[in-house]
DNA sequence: GATGAATGAGCCTTCATTCAT
DNA sequence: AATGAATGAAGGCTCATTCAT
C-alpha cells in the first residue's frame, strides 16, 4: 500500500519493484482480500487492486489464483507457529505460560495479525485436498507444539498429571480456535469475558492440587 | 444422493408436487450440495440436479441463491436445536448427560446428519451479514441451551459450582465445534480416542470433590 | 442469419429455437467463421455473433469450442463424401467420371461449399491429435473411395490399367487437394485453365491405348 | 532444439552477438516454433526461450510477431528454392531428374529442413494478405522453375511432349505440395510406397514412346 | 545490446437468473 | 407447476508488446 521511497519520478503510477518483494507485497494484499471476501469472493482483480497492480503481475509470481492461496496459507502457518513459539517462552511459570497462551492467541486473533487467522477458517471451505491437506498439518503442529509443551510441565512436576497432556491441549486449542471461527462471523457480544473465564478455568484445572 | 425417507409420494422422477413438498425437497437436496461443495462450489445446476429438477423451480421456491442458502440454514438450526433437546434429556444423571452430549454430537456430526452439521462451517465463509447474524444466533442459542442446563443442575446441587456454567457449555460447545470442525477438513486421526478423553475430563471436572 | 419464420411477436430480438434446430445453426455460422478466421482467430465471440446469439448458447450444445471444431469438420467430412459419392454416380462412362470429378471438385471447393472445403486446410494446424487424426481418417475414406471406384473401372476393363489404382486416386485427389489449398491463400490466376488441362491429363493417362 | 552448426561464436547462454548474427538466430529459433506450434500457439515467449534471449530482444530486430513469421517465411522461400535448384542440377538424365525431384522433396520436408517446409501449411491459415501474397508467389516461383526445366527438357527432345510443360510441373508440384500437408497432419502409413509408385509414374508418363 | 517488470486487451468459460411456453 | 432456451455479467488466465534500467 505503501509506495516507492527510492523511486522518484512521480509522473508514472506503478513503481518498479524487484521481483521478491512484489510477490511478498502480493502475498500481504491477498491475505487481507482473502480472509475478507473468501475464496471464490477474492477474485483476481480485487487482489491485484488491492496490491497497487494489474493482474498479470499476479501471474508472474504465481502459477494460479490457488498456488497463490496455498502460499498464502503456508505464510499465515509459519507466522502463527513463531508466533506461538514466542509466546510459549515468555513466561516461567507453566500456568502464567498456558493463561498467556490464550491471552496472546485473542490478541493475535483480533488485532495483531487477524486476517492470518482467519485464513484458516476460509481455507476449511475451498474443497481442495492439498488446501485441507495444509490445514490439518497446521493443525497438527499447533497441537503438538502446545502438547510437548504441557507435557514438559507436567514432567518437570509443575502442573498436575490430572489429565492426559493432549487433552489439555486439544481443549485449550480447541476453544481458542473456536473463539477465533466466532470472530469471523462478527461474533463480539461474550469475547473478553470469556477469556477471562478461561484463564481461570485453565489455572483451575492445572494446579496441583 | 437419495434423500426422503418420510416423505413417500414421489414416485420416479418430476412429478406433479405441492408446493410445501417440493421446497422441501429443494431444501433437502441444497443442504447435501452446500455442505459437500461449499456456497460458491454450489452451483444453482447441482442443486436442481440433486433436487431431481430444473433450475427455474429453484426460483419458484426461493428468491434467490443466498434466501435458499439462509433457508437450509434455518433447517439446520431447527433441527440441531431439536437434536440438542432430545439428547439433554436423555439421562437424568448430569455427568452421563453432559458426556452424553459429546457421544451423541459425534454421532450427529459423522453419522445422523453430517451435513447439516458441516453448513455452520460453510456459512462462516460466506460473507453475508444476515448469513453471518444467523450463525451468531444459533451459537448463542445452543451455548444458552446447554449454559441453562448445566446452571440447573448446579443449583440442583448435582455436580460442581467450581467453574461458571457458562465456562463449562463455552467449553463443551466449543470443543465440539472445532472437532466438527476438523471433520470438515478431512482430519480423522484422532478422533476416536478425543470424544473419549473429553468425556473423562467432563467427568472430572464437573464432579462434586 | 435468416431468422424466425413462423415466430410472429417481433419486438423482442433473439428467436426462440429447438435445440436441434439450434446446434445446426450454430454449426453452420461456426463453419464459415472458422474457415474464414482460423482456429484461433474465430473467437467464440465472432461465432455467436455470427449465428445471432450470445456466447453461452454455445456452450449449452457444445462442451468447448474445441468440441465445436471438432464437430464442425465431422459435418464437414459428412457433406465432402456425400458430395463424392453423388459426383461418382453421375457418369457412366469413368473417363468422363474422373474428369467430372475434378470438375465438382472445382465447383464444391469454389462455390458450393468453399468453406466446408477450407476447414481441412485450416484444421490441419490446430496442433491437436482429435483434430489431426479426424483429418487423416477423412482423407483416407476419400482416397478409398476413389481407390476402389478406379480399381472397379479397371477390372470391367474399361480404363487403362498401366498404373496402380492407388496411384491414380492419390494423384487425382491430392491435386484436388492442393488445389484447394491454393484457393484458400488466394490463388485465382491460374485456376480456370488448370483445370481443363488435369480434364486432358486424366483422360490421357486412363485411356485404353 | 538445437540449431547452428555453421554459426559458430556463440558460447553458452545470451552473450553479446552482432545484429546480424543474433536475428538469424532469432529466425532459426523462430523457424522451429512456428513449424511445430502454428502462428498462434508459437508465443513470443515461447519464441524467445527457444532462441535463449527474452522477449524484448525480438522487439529489436523485428516489429512484431507478424513481421517476424513474415521473415521466416522469406528465409524458407529461398531456402526452398535453392535447394530445388541444386537438386534439379543434379541428374543429366531428365526423368532421373523429375523422379529426383521427388525423392530429395521427401527428404527436404522429412529431414533436413521438415519444418522449413512445414511453415507453409501453417502460413496457410494465418489469414493476413501478405502472408499470403508471399506464399502465392513462392508458389509461383517453384512452379515457374519446374516448368521451365520441364519445358526445357521437351525443346531438347529428351522427354516426351504429350503433356503441356505447366501440367506435368502442376502434378509433380501438386502431389509433393499434398504429401508434405499430409505429413503435417502425421499421416505416415502410406508414405515409403507412394514415393515409389510416383516416380514410376512420372516416368512412364514422361518417357517418350 | 539486453533484461526485468509491467500491462491493455481479450479469450474461453461459468453462473445465477429470467422469460416464453 | 414446470421447463427449455437464453443471457448479462464476470472470472481466471494468457499474450503481444512496451518501458525503465
Amino acid at each position: 500500500m505503501a509506495c516507492s521511497a527510492h523511486a522518484s519520478n512521480s509522473e508514472k503510477k506503478v513503481p518498479r519493484m524487484k521481483s521478491e518483494e512484489r510477490r511478498e507485497q502480493i502475498l500481504e494484499a491477498a491475505l487481507h482480500v482473502f480472509a475478507r471476501e473468501n475464496y471464490h469472493g477474492a477474485t483476481t482483480a480485487k487482489i491485484a487492486e488491492a496490491a497497487g497492480i494489474t493482474e498479470p503481475v499476479i501471474y508472474q509470481h504465481f502459477k494460479s489464483k490457488r498456488d497463490l492461496f496455498l502460499e498464502v496459507l503456508k505464510r499465515s502457518r509459519k507466522d502463527m507457529i513463531e508466533w506461538n513459539t514466542k509466546v510459549l517462552a515468555k513466561h516461567d511459570d507453566p500456568i502464567e505460560r498456558y493463561q498467556g497462551f490464550t491471552d496472546m492467541f485473542k490478541y493475535y486473533t483480533t488485532q495483531f495479525n487477524r486476517d492470518s487467522a482467519m485464513m484458516w477458517a476460509v481455507a476449511a471451505t475451498v474443497n481442495d485436498s492439498d488446501i485441507k491437506a495444509e490445514i490439518r498439518d497446521t493443525d497438527d503442529a499447533v497441537l503438538e507444539q502446545l502438547t510437548n509443551n504441557i507435557r514438559n510441565s507436567m514432567e518437570e512436576g509443575k502442573i498436575s498429571s490430572r489429565h492426559a497432556p493432549q487433552v489439555l491441549a486439544r481443549i485449550i486449542h480447541g476453544i481458542n480456535s473456536h473463539l477465533s471461527w466466532l470472530i469471523l462471523v462478527g461474533e463480539s457480544r461474550t469475547q473478553d469475558w470469556v477469556y477471562e473465564d478461561l484463564k481461570r478455568f485453565i489455572a483451575d484445572v492445572m494446579r496441583k492440587d
